[in-house]
DNA sequence: CACTGGCGTTAGTCGTAGCTTACCGTAAGC
DNA sequence: GCTTACGGTAAGCTACGACTAACGCCAGTG
């Protein structure tokens, strides 16, 4: 739903091999599976909290689910990211101004 | 060092409100844990996960230690984001165009 | 030189996340 | 109908990671 749902998903190394196969097309959970060293249920478990992080979507065809990439949860990455740049920016300039006048010192 | 280290320090909840102090500006090990319930020595092992995915430096002054944010650790999300977006953005046109497609055959 | 305060480190406990096995529902094909 | 693929769910186990308690080190102060 937010920035830290999506952060705690992407924490886990499996799920992120899990995004990085769907980076490049939608795929079912078997074939997701098959060219990984866990079992299935797993990938089905990884793919839940993936789901609940707005990071992957999947459209049913048939028996078979076919899992993609969904935009929301980067962009909510992207923005919280965003925002704590700007925010960690004044005490990035406090910083580098405090180094300048150490410098100044040294001299 | 790398992408990864970056996300799986920010999968853990504590440490992003460790870094979200740090935010405003730099804080000693126990400024930062006594406004959190846990222990000094727990901030102090989180500090040096976020030390390692280079989200945080410190400079020593006397026997203490100040932390602040380091950019280099942010730089590297915000890259690999803007690279993973990238990547995908083609299966999302392939999504999308096959939903418009889905869509005038409804029609 | 003691001594005190501020941090880091180690050892050890404990909770929880991730994995597997087994089971159950569902959709298509015979 | 029965059977065969596909996938989510439950139960149980294991292992890793987060935490605390206790100890040790270094810098400043008297």
């Amino acid at each position: 739903m937010t920035y830290d749902t999506v952060l705690n998903a992407l924490g886990d190394e499996t799920r992120r091999t899990v995004l990085m196969r769907l980076r490049t097309g939608e795929r079912s959970v078997a074939e997701i599976a098959e060219e990984m060293p866990v079992s299935r249920p797993a990938v089905s478990q990884h793919l839940r909290v993936l789901k609940a992080a707005r990071l992957v979507t999947y459209r049913a065809e048939g028996a078979r689910r076919l899992y993609s990439v969904d935009p929301r949860g980067l962009e909510a990455l992207r923005s919280w990211l965003d925002g704590f740049w700007d925010k960690a920016l004044g005490a990035f300039k406090q910083a580098a101004e405090r180094e300048a006048a150490r410098e100044r010192r040294m001299r």
